[in-house]
DNA sequence: ATAAATTATCGTAATATAGCGATATTACAA
DNA sequence: TTGTAATATCGCTATATTACGATAATTTAT
């Protein structure tokens, strides 16, 4: 088949592999570096930053944003990406929990 | 095109990338969640547990052991997988750092 | 309204991933 | 060494992802 059976696993499963999708690929690992770096980047600066074409830099941008993590907000003519710091810090409790989980689970043993 | 430019990124993010991936299919979430309740899992029961095959359930029991994330061991004839708590640790702590490191640079804004 | 600058989307090609059935391999017991 | 139980690999199909050039859409200044 080739398709992903989302609907076997547990919402929690689900959610934990959608947010790490968002990490699963180096330019948007490098992507949410730049964007800490300055505030408020432009799509073109990223796109030479990361040395992507401005159309691959873009869709990655949306992948980003449609999981919440991107805000974006126009001055002048461009556009200015920026972190969603209350997302970013969700995303990382989620993550930390995760872990934590496990781990204490391996430790009852 | 269709091939990830790895070359163009940095060590790092490539490495966190690379681990992302692990976490970034929610059958994969599932299988560390269920061998953190076992003892030591058997490719049989989490495959059942999963409700995945078990040709596919040793796929993705090989992406995660490929990263070193899990440990697997002989008795008897079965193979005893468990994760490698050194190594679970490490990624935790790769993740916390790429996380309170983009934080930071938030607040310096 | 129009032009200029910027970003998003479309179309397309190549590669990667997810899943399964069939089969091979492995480790132990008899 | 032969049989058995368990896991891994092969071969395949379908879907998803990555990337880019071309083009459309968006926003502001004129």
């Amino acid at each position: 088949m080739g398709v992903t059976k989302r609907h076997i696993h547990s919402m929690r499963a689900n959610q934990i592999a959608d947010l790490a999708k968002i990490l699963s690929n180096p330019a948007r690992v490098a992507i949410i570096e730049f964007i800490g770096d300055c505030d408020g980047c432009l799509c073109q600066d990223i796109s030479e930053k990361i040395r992507l074409s401005q159309p691959t830099t873009s869709q990655h941008l949306q992948v980003i944003k449609r999981a919440g993590v991107l805000k974006s907000q126009f001055k002048g003519k461009a556009q200015y990406y920026s972190i969603d710091a209350r997302k970013w810090e969700q995303l990382q409790g989620l993550f930390y929990d995760f872990f934590e989980h496990t781990k204490s689970k391996m430790s009852e043993k």
